[in-house]
DNA sequence: CGCTTTCTGTGACGCGGGTCACTTTGCGAG
DNA sequence: CTCGCAAAGTGACCCGCGTCACAGAAAGCG
């Protein structure tokens, strides 16, 4: 039902920037761009629907998408979002099951995707690929135990800091700030942390009237990374 | 820190249990066996400790272990229970990260352990099982989305309600009732759903006085399967 | 450049459920 | 049988935060 625009199949790209595929050689990869699907979407285009029966692999090659869910009564919970140069999609085409979430490009967005035959024959035959996708698996398993404690054990406001100090160290430099650019929507980071975009708010204001952090035009400050560091920890250890 | 008690090893058990292991030819397992560490642990004893740098597989061969974390505050959070012909301790052995939770033994457990080296091997040499490994990965991934979900739209008593009807169904009847045995102790699903034991005794409470459940000598019985699917069906619409 | 739409900031309200503090029940050992 | 310890009930309290309801600020867009 979602995907009623006919859609263009477009030209062959490179497939080469995809860090999955790094160790084919040229030959190969060439064999395997002939064979993907292309497909451009634009901003808030859904590529995934949960509940379709497709099971291909998709490889981003430009642009950026997240995997969302939405509860019935219409909360959003962000699980993830993935850069050009990566992938998505690769549960189902392990295991046969149904999708376990939507996927919504957030930019224009040009993907190639893979039957799961083709991704299987692929990890078959590239041993090295297949173990980099598991380990790509356990990554995504400890952030979601990570995210199941802080949910478990963190309340609301916490959660959101401790988002914020990630979001912080990814951009960390090194007189103890960071730049977080451009600056994050609240009702993202609330669909992330699974809470309200109020409460990020509160939090934000309160973090400010600390001197923590800043608005910026176009860029949010962490003014004190350490400060942010130990209000997470202590939080923690209550 | 924690392995304190000289253990003793033991002789060579069978890994014919262990269903990853089934492919295997004779020879191989025989000698995959010969290469194991064999171990025996009583109940409530620690296998895997979250801050060890151990990086082993293990394989369950007799009785039952937990995952399991805990909070600074004291919290338990279970992540999953794993029966013998199962295995654990792979996501360290695959990204040589360190461990994600710790491992107790539910009931004298008898496990084998290989490095990692010799598990990331064994999946080079046997692509059908690595891929069986990203199954398994892929499945857990979709246990934690799910759970994740929960948590985030979900209150306390219907993450009650799905826990519970999640183990009736692995036991339901064809009378639309079901028969969990033994009775679940309150603070184990507690942990499972990330609530209080408390919490836990008031939601059976209700149920009982709705007559959905009933205690019987060493068995819990749901008594109207049906109705109790609706109550969690109607609880996430809302 | 004004007009609409999307974000942000805050106050007030209410209730879900965690916490504490006991009591009661159940069970296994002696 | 009864002692003892673990598990199960249950009431009272209270506070975190989700919800509702607006009022500003920014940012697109025609």
């Amino acid at each position: 039902m979602s995907q009623g625009i006919e859609r263009m199949s477009e030209a062959y790209h490179s497939l080469a920037t995809v860090a999955l595929l790094s160790g084919m050689n040229e030959a190969a990869l060439k064999s395997l761009e002939q064979r993907c699907r292309w497909q451009r979407f634009r901003a808030q285009e859904q590529i995934i629907d949960h509940d379709s029966d497709s099971r291909d692999v998709y490889f981003v090659v430009e642009g950026r998408v997240r995997v969302v869910n939405f509860s019935l009564s219409g909360r959003e919970i962000t699980f993830d979002e993935i850069v050009a140069g990566r992938y998505f999609g690769e549960f189902a085409a392990l295991d046969g099951q149904p999708r376990s979430a939507n996927v919504i490009a957030l930019m224009d967005t040009l993907v190639a995707s893979v039957s799961p035959e083709t991704f299987l024959n692929l990890l078959r035959d590239n041993p090295g690929m297949a173990v980099e996708v598991m380990q790509e698996l356990a990554k995504l398993i400890r952030a979601s135990t990570d995210r199941i404690m802080d949910l478990s054990t963190l309340g609301a406001h916490n959660r959101v800091h401790s988002e914020l100090l990630r979001e912080a160290r990814a951009n960390a430099r090194d007189d103890n700030t960071a730049v977080i650019s451009p600056i994050p929507v609240h009702s993202d980071i609330a669909s992330r942390v699974s809470t309200t975009r109020e409460t990020v708010a509160r939090v934000f204001g309160d973090l400010t009237k600390q001197g923590l952090i800043k608005r910026g035009k176009n860029e949010l400050l962490v003014l004190n990374l350490e400060r942010l560091e130990q209000l997470v920890e202590n939080l923690r250890e209550i």
